[in-house]
DNA sequence: AACATTATTGCAACATAGTCGCAATATTAA
DNA sequence: TTAATATTGCGACTATGTTGCAATAATGTT
């Protein structure tokens, strides 16, 4: 399965790097110009999982929400997410906190995907 | 609106009770004896956690998961849930790991409700 | 430039999780 | 026993995300 390049991820992308935030579907659809079908934009964004690029939260309000990887990927060796993400209840702004955090586990326990969202009001919004 | 014992709400906090866990709708639906309605299922949970009774977790697979409260309400003043949660992937067990977790959240940053969940294999399932 | 291959898209249908309106029922207090 | 009303069951509905399939478009080759 060899990638492409088309008109539609180079958008989404776009529209990720530009926003800084993590996006939820509808976010994008609505920074978007064009017009791209729901599932398309579902599929690319998961493509971009899979690929490393793009990683997924899942917010508090049970919506996925997806932002490009700063400190994965390139620059380390490991693709770990284990980071905070802040949700605002007034402005709906999604971001990844850039500082990861060693959370220690019982004995016999392994973790696998980091899901850690602190929801209340931003710098804007507080 | 005054709170009335019923068979429903007596059964459900049972099953939660007797189970330990943070369980989703369709657990306790499995879990319990009787026939009690998806709706009210849902009702009855809600109303346990206005009432401090539970508290709400969206997992990482974007369901919500209930668990009695232990170390809020009745103990401590504050109705606080900054714990982690474990989700195994194997088993689909749901657990609050009972060690508050102090998160710093940046200037200006005001949190209101933590969740935070990591996903991977529990002492039975590694 | 034209072609063949196949990744990607759009559309519709589907799946799942959760909520809501409303009439029927059951709990509570008088 | 009765009245008031909180709760339930049922069905319909919403929201979010996925999938099958035919049409389209990106890519490498001739
Ligand atoms: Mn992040
Ligand atoms: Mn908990
Ligand atoms: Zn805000
Ligand atoms: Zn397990």
């Amino acid at each position: 399965m060899k990638r492409r390049n088309t008109h539609s991820t180079a958008e989404i992308f776009e529209v990720l790097k530009s926003s800084g935030n993590a996006l939820s579907h509808d976010m994008i659809q609505e920074n978007i110009g064009s017009d791209i079908d729901r599932a398309t934009i579902y599929r690319v964004l998961n493509r971009f999982c899979e690929d490393g690029k793009v990683h997924k939260i899942i917010g508090d309000d049970g919506k996925q929400y997806f932002a490009i990887c700063h400190n994965c990927g390139e620059k380390k060796k490991v693709h770990s997410h284990n980071h905070i993400h802040f949700r605002c209840l007034q402005c709906g702004k999604v971001e990844c906190l850039e500082r990861d955090l060693a959370v220690p586990l019982p004995e016999g326990y392994v973790a696998k995907v980091h899901n850690l969202v602190i929801s209340g009001f931003c710098n804007n919004c507080s």
